[in-house]
RNA sequence: GCCCUUGUAGCUCAGCGGUAGAGCACUCCCUUGGUAAGGGAGAGGUCUCGGGUUCAAGUCCCGACGAGGGCACCA
């Protein structure tokens, strides 16, 4: 006899077990077709399993979350339904949600080609159009050892070797196709409507890359087709808005086959990367770093000490001279603990804090290249603060604040921060891990700030904050991140003279604003989509005559221009000047400059934005006074007159 | 590194066994035009590289290298 209550917390009582279907039914015909699934006491149920006891439930439809995501992992076994259906021999492994939809990992003796995924996905909806109901079965674990033997699906009996033997395993009936599933699933396949199969890649069986390589087939999928189609525009805009592609447009750098993963940097986007480079060493000058330079090519015995040798010895480049072997710097830190061993150091000299723009190689797997994204090349922001256990939360204080201020001024307001705490294999005492863990947990709590924990998650030397921020199009990008490590400096013989005369170790912080210049600039084209803010443009002005009569006025304009500081330049050649407003608004140019007959007589030039936007006739001074107002503000917004 | 896809003019792409194509950009000429493409002519490619099949190979096959999408990796 359950007592059923609803979220409204009104009760209905049955006289003998009731299913979320009949429940639904029981409300309302409307509900009853919309219900995917229920919530049953906290648990997502089908709809069609009986509820014997007492419970609280909630009628799950598109509408919810949890809805929308049955509906991507029903659309997974929907896909299995169709390849069992095409190709009877292929074996499937796992078909779980992911964002915006889902996949299933398949092993088949052919490789699915894009024409097989048109023909998947007509099958799909002609699957869809047969409005079957699907069918769920409890079994034990035999039974369904059982069912996938008789049907050659290996990977599903090796899912249930590793399934706890108390657990009940849920068999979903496909018609003739079964899947296993914890669930719950859509009812019947009116439910799927949306989707849209997406690629083919390689996907190692169980994440491990000694396994056999599957073929994972993805699918997005929506609960209409309005959703579907605002995604697959959300695509297109990133696609649109892609570093790369933006990169060659407007010339800022290339890749060639000679340097994989190593940047050429054209005048545009070296001119980026200075401006950058120049605003992180105003803005950390004021937090007290010193800026210092090390060696590109270091000892194969210093990273011997430093253990990287042992560890990382095939990601790194070496090179030889005299019999002796030496390797690229793959990151700044040994180099840094050398420049603090310099000389006797007091606890009274700390914190120290040493910065560089340092170069570094890493030999990256050639799969793992991407853009400006990934590289074998890159400059950290890098920096290292050498100081006393106590030190450690306030410098961690100051650390956030600089990265704040420095992400504000990108307009990225919207930042994640994740503490990664001891992993299992680790250097150091619990005590002293203890300690850090909650100097790092007390820094970002006296900020205020929202943070997440990643148990774990840590380096083996220590724990670490990652500062991860949002673009315009919701995107993630991992960029700054400060780390305590306890190792190195006494692997390296870093020590200060404490209060009591006694050499002790320097706790020593790792930290990085950017990350690397090379994907924060990569992470700014695509925020901004080619339009970067004025201060940060490597060409801010051109000036353009109307006639041919008009070059000299313009070209004394530009030059008065390259003497205010700005970087402009002049585009004297004959054409029309809707052409050449099109040309450069189209390289994302913030100010055009236009000089006719008109603007010569009084002394003025006519300014418009890359925006369309007609500022209308203003002296030079003028205009002077909106760029030197902008820049100095580092504003987001250009066209303000 | 692994799987799939891919590599043709400066750029974007067509051609998919029979003597290299388009648009834009470039050069020259005409045009001097007021806020997103004025007109004409011309020049430009050992079709990534190396093998093979064929009377004949951008075009089919094998390999290398690069790129793209995933997977694995990311100190």
């Amino acid at each position: 006899m359950p007592i059923i209550t609803l979220p409204d917390g009104s009760e209905k009582n049955y006289e003998s077990s009731v299913t979320i279907e009949k429940i639904a039914t029981d409300i309302g015909p409307g509900l009853a077709k919309a219900a995917l699934a229920g919530r049953v006491n906290g648990n997502l149920l089908d709809t069609c399993i009986p509820i014997t006891n007492d419970a609280e439930i909630q009628i799950i439809t598109s509408k919810d979350n949890e809805g929308l995501e049955i509906i991507r992992h029903s659309f997974a076994h929907l896909l299995g339904h169709a390849v069992k259906q095409l190709y009877p021999e292929a074996k499937m492994a796992i078909g779980p949600v992911i964002e915006d939809g889902f996949y299933y990992d398949i092993s088949y003796k052919d490789t699915f080609t894009p024409v097989d995924l048109e023909k998947i996905e007509k099958r799909i909806k002609e699957l869809i159009n047969k409005d079957y109901d699907v069918d769920v079965e409890v079994v034990s674990p035999e039974k369904a050892t059982q069912v996938f033997s008789e049907r050659g699906e290996i990977f599903k009996l090796d899912i249930i070797k590793n399934i706890p033997k108390d657990e009940i395993i849920k068999l979903y009936k496909h018609e003739e196709y079964i899947d296993m599933c914890r669930g719950p699933h859509v009812p019947n396949t009116r439910h799927l409507r949306a989707f849209k199969l997406m690629k083919v890649s390689g996907a190692y069986w169980r994440g491990d890359s000694n396994n056999e390589m599957l073929q994972r087939i993805y699918g997005t999928a929506w609960k209409n087709s309005k959703e579907l189609k605002e995604y697959i525009n959300r695509i297109e805009e990133a696609e649109k808005r892609d570093h790369r592609k933006l990169g060659k447009k407007l010339s800022l750098f290339h890749f060639q086959e000679e340097a994989p993963g190593m940047i050429f940097w054209h005048p545009n986007g070296w001119t980026i990367y200075r401006v950058l480079q120049d605003f992180i060493r105003e803005t950390i000058s004021k937090y007290d770093y010193q800026e210092l330079k090390s060696p590109q090519i270091v000892c194969r015995s210093l990273w011997e000490k430093s253990g990287h040798w042992d560890k990382f010895k095939e990601d790194m480049f070496t090179t030889t001279s005299e019999n002796k072997e030496y390797a690229i710097k793959p990151m700044n830190c040994p180099c840094h603990v050398q420049v603090f061993n310099q000389g006797l150091k007091s606890y009274r000299d700390l914190p120290i804090r040493l910065s560089e723009f340092g170069s570094c190689h890493r030999n990256e797997p050639s799969g793992a290249l991407h853009g400006l994204m990934r590289v074998r090349n890159f400059v950290q922001d890098d920096g290292h603060i050498f100081c006393t256990n106590e030190q450690i939360q306030e410098e961690v204080q100051s650390f956030i604040d600089l990265v704040f201020e420095v992400y504000k001024a990108f307009g990225f307001n919207s930042i994640l921060i994740k503490l990664s705490t001891r992993p299992e294999k680790r250097v150091g005492s619990d005590e002293v891990w203890d300690k850090s863990e909650k100097a790092l947990s007390d820094a970002l709590d006296s900020k205020g700030l929202d943070w997440s924990l990643l148990p774990g998650e840590g380096a083996f030397y220590g724990p670490k904050i990652e500062f991860s921020l949002k673009d315009c199009l919701n995107r993630v990008w991992q960029c700054g991140t400060i780390q305590v490590d306890f190792s190195m400096p006494e692997r390296l013989n870093s020590s200060y003279i404490d209060v009591d005369g006694k050499k002790q170790p320097p706790v020593m912080l790792h930290r990085a604003i950017l990350g690397s210049f090379e994907r924060f600039i990569g992470i700014l084209i695509e925020n901004y989509s080619g339009n970067l803010p004025i201060w940060l443009c490597p060409l801010q002005i051109v000036v353009m005559g109307i006639t041919d009569r008009n070059n000299d006025a313009c070209l004394d304009t530009k030059s008065k221009l390259i003497k205010y500081g700005f970087r402009a330049s002049v585009d004297t050649r004959n054409e029309k000047v809707g052409f050449k407003i099109r040309e450069h608004t189209m390289q994302r140019i913030p100010f055009l400059i236009i000089i006719g007959d008109k603007e010569e007589e009084n002394n003025e030039i006519s300014v418009r934005t890359r925006e369309g936007k007609d500022l209308g006739k203003m002296t030079l001074d003028k205009f002077k006074l909106i760029m030197d107002e902008s820049i100095s503000k580092k504003s987001l917004v250009e066209s303000k007159s």
